[in-house]
DNA sequence: CCGTCCGTCTACCATCTGGTAGATGGCTGC
DNA sequence: GCAGCCATCTACCAGATGGTAGACGGACGG
């Protein structure tokens, strides 16, 4: 979480209760809760399951501590993402950065949010909950990029929808592309980044022939 | 299967190995395929499990068998989209309806295309290997297109990747949108239906000023 | 009528699952 | 130097899981 948000003690990041949300935000994201046992994940710190259950008396109590750190986790990459004041495009395509440094650096978080929505509205509402008002910001702000004509007008929420849709899958949907022979490379993950920017942009760019202002 | 693909005996569609073939597709598709037992399975069929194992030896199999159907199901769906011949934006339009009408309908189909990344390279593999002539064609198709003037200029793979994304996502990102708060109906459906279009046709229509023909 | 094949069942099994109970050992403050 | 706490361990357990072995019954052809 970001400074000032959580005023519990610096958390070591080397020790053991770190580790262990780490590794299972990582298995959570990446192969599903379902499919993570205890015993997988304590084998994988060279600890015993027991030592799991010491820290989250349940295993779905450990996913609700997994959700709410990831969410804060979310939240401060995305506010930090939106934070240098910027108008028109530039904010958006801070925010594609933002979301594909993560596909780089946390793909579990990633990956958590789509694995989220499975396991029914209870652990969704406790990822996305918190991110609530970011939305909320996001929708207004497209709103009044809208009314001063830097973004074409349309529907805002479902603006939205479509933006995420297209940022979280071109970021996320690795295997679709592998499956069709495409190396995955860095280097390939910025052409899809460049490429999508240039998508945004065109679904975005307010309509030349002027009715609404200059 | 489409007419003349699978040249078996048709299939009973009341048949226990039929409903068998349904139940996995939609307990696979929407709920994992790690989270789906072979016991629940079974109850829900009215059935014991050696029955299932009887048509299927190992829960493997019984996948492998759901991915090749749902292959032939979903080229099938896309294919009959795209079969009346049409030029320009009317083709995309058809195909994003096809998408919608399956995330009513027969939404596991699309929730197996998003477990499918999870399960490795092979079920991947797989589910959409039959699947690549009709993406090489709908490439070849982007490319012309945009020869004609008549879609904006751009890598045609990357472009695809960002249709896909933006099609998948909005048909069945439910979850999140119901965190919102945002009810989920038929009507909806149709309003993210049409601004999706919106969107898609904004994004790929030709720059107005003309370096490129016409 | 009888053999055989097909679909389904009962009876098991080894392994894995999440979880409980309680012991051990080391560090810290008094 | 000892009381207590903290992190971790060993030892279990009940139930679920994927899977095997084999019996049963009905349909169907000879």
């Amino acid at each position: 979480m970001g400074i000032g948000v959580a005023p519990g003690p610096a958390p070591d990041p080397g020790s053991t209760h770190e580790r262990l949300l780490d590794a299972a935000l990582t298995s959570f994201g990446t192969r599903g809760y379902e499919a993570t046992s205890l015993d997988a994940l304590a084998a994988e710190l060279g600890v015993r399951k027991q030592t799991i259950l010491y820290y989250h008396p349940s295993k779905a109590e450990l996913l609700d501590a997994v959700l709410d750190r990831s969410a804060g986790e979310l939240a401060d990459e995305l506010r930090r993402a939106v934070a240098r004041p910027a108008e028109g495009f530039d904010r958006i395509e801070a925010t594609v950065r933002a979301v594909f440094r993560l596909a780089v650096r946390r793909p579990a978080l990633l990956g958590l949010l789509r694995e989220v929505g499975r396991l029914g509205p209870v652990p969704t509402q406790r990822l996305v909950g918190p991110l609530e008002s970011l939305v909320a910001e996001a929708q207004a702000w497209l709103e009044a990029e809208m009314a001063g004509g830097r973004i074409r007008r349309s529907d805002p929420q479902m603006l939205l929808l479509s933006l995420y849709s297209a940022v979280m899958g071109v970021a996320t949907e690795v295997e679709v592309l592998e499956a069709f022979g495409v190396e995955q490379t860095l280097r390939s993950m910025v052409v899809r980044r460049r490429e999508l920017l240039r998508f945004l942009r065109a679904a975005l760019a307010p309509e030349p022939e002027g009715s609404d202002q200059s």
